[in-house]
DNA sequence: CTAAAATCCTGGTGGC
DNA sequence: TGCCACCAGGATTTTA
């Protein structure tokens, strides 16, 4: 579900609750999510205390005592609560992690495709993720590099979180949109002036989807509204606002694909 | 080599 | 109302 903005805002929502607290007890609800073996987890997460969060990618990670990192991916459709212990079940908390003050953080997720891991080296789960869009430290010229040697269509590439990290399939369509770019442009045909604009449009989609708390839809509501900011994604046969033509639809790599024949060349 | 398809899953929607 | 095909914000593995 959630891409990089998604992830940003439930990884702010969660500091306050979380930061400072200690994990007393793991229930699981689904074993096959647990990457890093259940056995391991029940045993080693129990008396960790919380010391910061943030993220990675679309990964979040757990700084914990002992130099534990636990990081969670909610894949497609997950999502995460803090609540007192005493709240109503719910069916879709597939992991429930029991905190020491009579709340627990449940890991919400219905299709089942969600992680948990808890390592020792957090190179094991994040090592080979791609360069963070929004790092300071990320310039143009990095984003023009990794072009170099590559081969395809532009989205899938986006979209591999090894190339660099963060995007998911709605803001690579918008960003593809803002630079005037079609998603299915070979790497090669790319203008380094065509690079420049979609280094600029990635940071600033990412930046005020961030800002808007994130995209929400149906079945995962969080608060944010950044779905009603949509150029391109899930608009197709809808007229774009910029030239009136209509939008359209294909599918990339295995994705759904918006974009418009005009503006997008 | 690239690229598509299958896989892991549940649930909502729209057509008939 | 029921049934069914199809779709979904991810990522890896298999097949062509």
């Amino acid at each position: 579900m959630p891409e990089l903005p998604e992830v940003e805002t439930v990884v702010r929502g969660l500091r306050k609750p979380l930061i400072g607290k200690k994990f007393t007890d793991v229930i699981i609800h689904w074993p096959n999510s647990i990457a890093t073996g259940v056995t391991r987890l029940k045993k080693d997460l129990p008396g960790k205390k919380i010391l910061s969060i943030d993220r990675r990618g679309k990964y979040l990670r757990f700084n914990l005592s002992d130099n534990y990192t636990l990081f969670l991916h909610l894949k497609m459709s997950g999502d995460l609560f803090v609540v007192p212990t005493i709240s109503d079940p719910d069916p879709h908390a597939r992991t429930i992690f029991s905190l020491n003050n009579k709340h627990e953080l449940r890991f919400k997720d219905p299709r089942k495709f969600g992680r948990v891991y808890l390592v020792k080296d957090p190179n094991t789960v994040i090592g080979k993720l791609g360069p963070e869009p929004l790092e300071p430290a990320f310039k143009v010229q990095n984003f023009i590099n990794l072009f170099s040697k590559r081969k395809g269509r532009l989205k899938p590439l986006l979209l591999n979180q090894n190339f660099i990290s963060g995007l998911g399939n709605i803001y690579v369509d918008e960003s593809c949109f803002r630079a005037g770019i079609r998603p299915a442009r070979k790497i090669e045909s790319l203008k380094e002036v065509e690079l420049v604009s979609l280094y600029k449009a990635i940071k600033y989609i990412l930046q005020r989807a961030i800002k808007h708390n994130g995209s929400s839809f149906d079945y995962v509501y969080r608060g944010g509204n950044f779905q009603n900011h949509f150029s391109v994604y899930g608009r197709n046969g809808e007229l774009c606002s910029k030239c009136k033509n209509e939008i359209k639809r294909s599918v990339l790599g295995g994705r759904s694909t918006h974009y418009c024949s005009f503006c997008q060349k």
